[in-house]
RNA sequence: GGGCCUUUAGCUCAGCUGGUAGAGCGCGUCCUUCGCAUGGACGAGGUCACGGGUUCGAGUCCCGUAAGGUCCA
């Protein structure tokens, strides 16, 4: 069976069980301060495990993508040395909301895994929990006691906490798991090692390919276990292992689903797969991250160095690193792959080949820009090499090329070794952790446990699409310290606020209960919750409160959303239809607009655009809002929808005139509210994507008005009515002068020092040139550097310029060990109140007493 | 969000503890050549990111801002 086939027969199979398929959730996650990326098949259905949420279809099935990279599950640094870890992976899975449990979840998984993907019978070992003394939890006899159906005792293993319990996160929703292990070896191995040995052993060839989660506790912050109302089951199975274990291969990396693109690479590097230990890591290592990669910025993420983009980032620089080391790549290669990968899976993944220009224009960009960072991290390293003393490089310094210029430390360490110098690696882990520990302390955020007051299963109903205040009640609360200050946040059972969604800020306003009032700073949403934050509470949470948005802020706002689909329509209109949103800030002060688009939107092009929404603005095209449109309709009508976002099957599309898109957003009743449209700024965010900022209303006049001050100002203060040719000329002149005044200093200093030269004195055998003069320090350096030219010489110049006493020392050459300069430049400061220094040749010093600049040149005259 | 680094000529960068702003490439003119490549000479080109401060004096030290880089969360 082909990888294909194999995914296909997955999903018929649950169908047939009367489960519901459905897509893949974006890999990318928003709304979940938790995570970042989608981890597992369950994640989209958290919502459903917590409660805020009633599941739409009892049972349902899926293949997700996933990307496993940091956190209890995965170690980057680990994928490509063995031969079944991924960054990116697809998940297949199982799930029953409150339906079947044990005893089906089994069933299921056996027979698919026996009959349809017909795998040996003899190879399959399942694990049970045996319970842990601790959390109060006991043997899991009756998952047990099903196996017993299908296994002999002697392959139903007892499992700890550690591998058969699994849990999300430090709290939340968690149970007891049953695993399915296969023993893939060959016959003369298992008969010289019993499987049942080796399970959860880490051996590359006995391994988990199925995970039966039996939800049934939901674990509190104190760490105790809490049992669910309604039971869940949540399977997980890897599909690039089933895929080793159908096709009979001896690693994830041999099945149909990598080989192609592992070829590809090889045949580029001219390095076969199987030549060498060292590549073999890199090919895979490059074949995972390029698919992580691409995958994660088809679903919007684009690298970048904060938060989740810097992981990607990461991520494909590993890849570039090693197809730099063991490669020999040493220009950008990864995006020349992106069309194979795009081949092989875009027919399954069509967001791939939607995106597929954006990918590869943004991974070339990434490449370049990280070979040039190791260009330069190696020509420090080389600096640094000529420099040190021993075979032992720095930690310190090692860390420093880290930290700071991004070079990655087994380089640092792989090419020391070249040069037989070993890397100081304990310094290098001290800098690492001392970092690690100021930032976590910075990040440090204590959540308390929800407070619950009224027992509510469904969502925060939102009515502020069509009122801004509401009767409503608290149904929790929790109180939140980050940086020694804590805060709170409220659930209502409904809500006016508009939560922090699709780029739109979260309201504000207020909670009143008819004696206090309690501000709302801000609205955010968490796993589906509608989150008000409060900086205190009410002392009163029992009773009703008004909640109310301020209604001022919330039109500004609106008007800016409104505003930004009609740019995102004007954007398509004018550069055509690549533009894709990429992110989007709406604030009552102004939007942002981040969008696909492959050069600078040039001035024409801006004022284009401009015209054109002003246009539509001017149109005053009313608000039409479908609500509950089915999303395939939604599509039909050319609605636009986000790459990387998830939508329900009913969704909400938002159309003004000929713009229509798919928007939780609020919106102005019509266009004509948004008055003037400006953009104000244009630029790149990243390789491929542009950024717009613009402003509307009483914001985009006061701008036009502060343009029009300058200009009256400008010409006022240049008396001219052609300003830029005033300043033209201005410019000109300023350049002429400036050189007429260099030609004219230089010739001053030459008459000067002509005229000094005529009135030497010798004292002391020394000939003295001295003098006290009007002229700037800058010239009096200029001659004594030019008259200590001639040997012999001591040049003393005193001057006031511009009411400021000056001096000036210089001493010729051969007197340069006999007489020093600032010594005598800084006694004779005293004399004008002030300090100096220089080179042993020549001082300049400065002061505050003009008055006494005769008697500091002669206490220089009396030194010799 | 928290650290660290960078910002100097069109480009790539140097500038040590404050004391005359530099190199290479590129550009212009001239010489060398039948012509080109090359080589040589001369030259143009700088608000040292921005704003404060310390100092007689700041590219250099201190504080802040901005942009970019980088690591950690």
């Amino acid at each position: 069976m082909t990888s294909a086939e194999i995914r296909d027969a997955f999903l018929r199979f649950f169908e047939s069980k009367s489960h519901f398929i459905v897509p893949s959730a974006p890999m990318v996650i928003k709304n979940d301060p938790t995570l970042m990326f989608t981890n597992a098949g369950m994640n989209q259905f958290k919502d459903i495990f917590l409660g805020n949420n009633k599941a739409e279809h009892p049972r349902v099935a899926d293949s997700q993508k996933c990307l496993r990279v940091s956190g209890k599950h995965n170690d980057l640094e680990e994928v490509g040395r063995d031969t079944y870890h991924h960054t990116m992976f697809e998940m297949l899975g199982n799930w029953s909301f409150g339906d079947y449990f044990k005893k089906e979840a089994i069933a299921y998984a056996w027979e698919f895994l026996t009959d349809v993907m017909k795998l040996d019978k003899e190879r399959l070992y399942a694990t049970v929990f045996q319970g842990d003394e601790k959390d109060g939890t006991t043997f899991d006899q009756e998952a047990y006691d099903f196996w017993k159906a299908y296994l002999p005792e002697e392959r139903i293993l007892k499992g700890n906490k550690k591998d058969n319990f699994w849990e999300m996160g430090d709290t939340g929703p968690c149970g007891p798991c049953s695993e399915i292990h296969i023993d893939l070896r060959d016959d003369s191995e298992r008969a010289q090692v019993p499987g049942r040995e080796l399970v959860n052993k880490d051996n590359p060839l006995v391994i988990e390919i199925w995970n039966l989660v039996f939800m049934q506790y939901n674990r509190i912050a104190s760490g105790e276990l809490k049992p669910l109302s309604n039971k869940h089951v949540d399977t997980g199975m890897g599909f690039e292992r089933l895929c080793m274990a159908v096709q009979n291969k001896k690693s994830n990396y041999d099945t149909d689903v990598f080989q192609p693109i592992i070829q590809k690479i090889a045949a580029k590097s001219g390095i076969a797969y199987g030549a060498h230990r060292d590549s073999d890591i890199a090919l895979r290592v490059v074949a995972d991250h390029l698919r992580a990669v691409t995958f994660a910025i088809a679903d919007g993420q684009l690298p970048s160095n904060t938060g989740a983009g810097y992981v990607i980032r990461r991520i494909l620089r590993r890849a570039i690193r090693y197809g730099f080391t063991f490669l020999d790549f040493k220009e950008p290669f990864i995006c020349t792959l992106v069309p194979d990968l795009v081949a092989q899976m875009g027919h399954q993944f069509p967001e791939l080949k939607a995106q597929q220009n954006l990918i590869e224009k943004v991974v070339r960009e990434e490449e370049a820009s990280f070979l040039k960072t190791l260009d330069s991290g190696i020509a420090k390293f080389e600096n640094y090499c000529a420099k040190m003393q021993g075979t032992v490089v720095d930690g310190d310094f090692a860390f420093e090329l880290f930290d700071t210029f991004g070079f990655p430390i087994d380089l640092t360490q792989l090419i020391a070794a070249e040069k037989n110098l070993t890397v100081d690696m304990e310094g290098f882990q001290r800098g690492l952790q001392q970092q690690k520990e100021r930032s976590r302390k910075d990040a440090a955020v204590n959540t308390d446990d929800w407070v619950e007051l009224i027992a509510q299963d469904t969502p925060t109903r939102f009515l502020g699409y069509h009122q801004l205040e509401c009767e409503c009640r608290i149904v929790k609360y929790r109180s939140v310290t980050a940086k020694n200050k804590t805060f709170f946040q409220i659930v209502l059972d409904q809500t006016p606020f508009y939560a922090e969604s699709g780029g739109q800020v979260g309201d504000t306003g207020v909670l009143d209960n008819g004696s206090e009032t309690v501000s709302i700073y801000n609205t955010t949403k968490e796993n589906n919750l509608t989150i008000h934050f409060a900086n205190k509470l009410p002392a009163n949470l029992e009773v009703a409160f008004i909640a109310k948005v301020d209604a001022a802020k919330r039109q500004l706002t609106a008007n800016n959303h409104s505003a930004t689909h009609l740019l995102d329509h004007a954007l398509r209109h004018i550069l055509g239809t690549h533009v894709e949103q990429k992110g989007s800030l709406v604030t009552s002060e102004r939007l942002r607009f981040d969008f696909s688009h492959f050069s600078k939107v040039t001035d024409e092009e801006i004022i284009q655009v401009e015209r054109m929404v002003n246009s539509l603005i001017r149109s005053n095209l009313p608000l039409q809002e479908h609500v509950d449109v089915p999303i395939e309709e939604a599509k039909a009508k050319g609605a636009i929808a986000l790459f990387g976002e998830k939508y329900g099957n009913l969704v909400r599309v938002i159309q003004f005139g000929d713009a229509v898109e798919l928007c939780g957003g609020t919106h102005t009743s019509a266009t004509g509210n948004i008055g003037l449209f400006k953009i104000v700024s244009e630029g790149a965010i990243a390789a491929g994507v542009r950024r717009i900022e613009a402003v509307t209303g009483q914001a985009a006049e006061d701008i036009l008005y502060d343009y029009q001050d300058q200009i009256r100002k400008g010409k006022e203060m240049l008396n001219t009515s052609n300003m830029l040719q005033a300043i033209q000329k201005m410019s000109d002149d300023n350049l002429q002068y400036r050189h007429k005044i260099e030609e004219f200093e230089k010739q001053q200093t030459m008459a000067f020092c002509k005229e000094l030269a005529n009135e030497a004195e010798t004292v002391n055998g020394v000939q003295v040139l001295k003098k006290i003069t009007t002229l700037s320090p800058d010239i009096l350096r200029q001659a004594a550097y030019t008259l200590r030219g001639e040997p012999g010489r001591v040049i003393v110049l005193g001057s006031v310029f511009e009411g400021k006493p000056n001096l000036v020392v210089a001493v010729s050459d051969d007197l340069a060990g006999k007489y020093n300069a600032p010594q005598m430049v800084r006694a004779a400061g005293k004399h004008i109140q002030g300090g100096g220094g220089g080179q042993p040749t020549l001082a300049m010093a400065g002061g505050k007493n003009a008055a006494g600049v005769p008697d500091a040149v002669n206490e220089v005259i009396g030194m010799l």
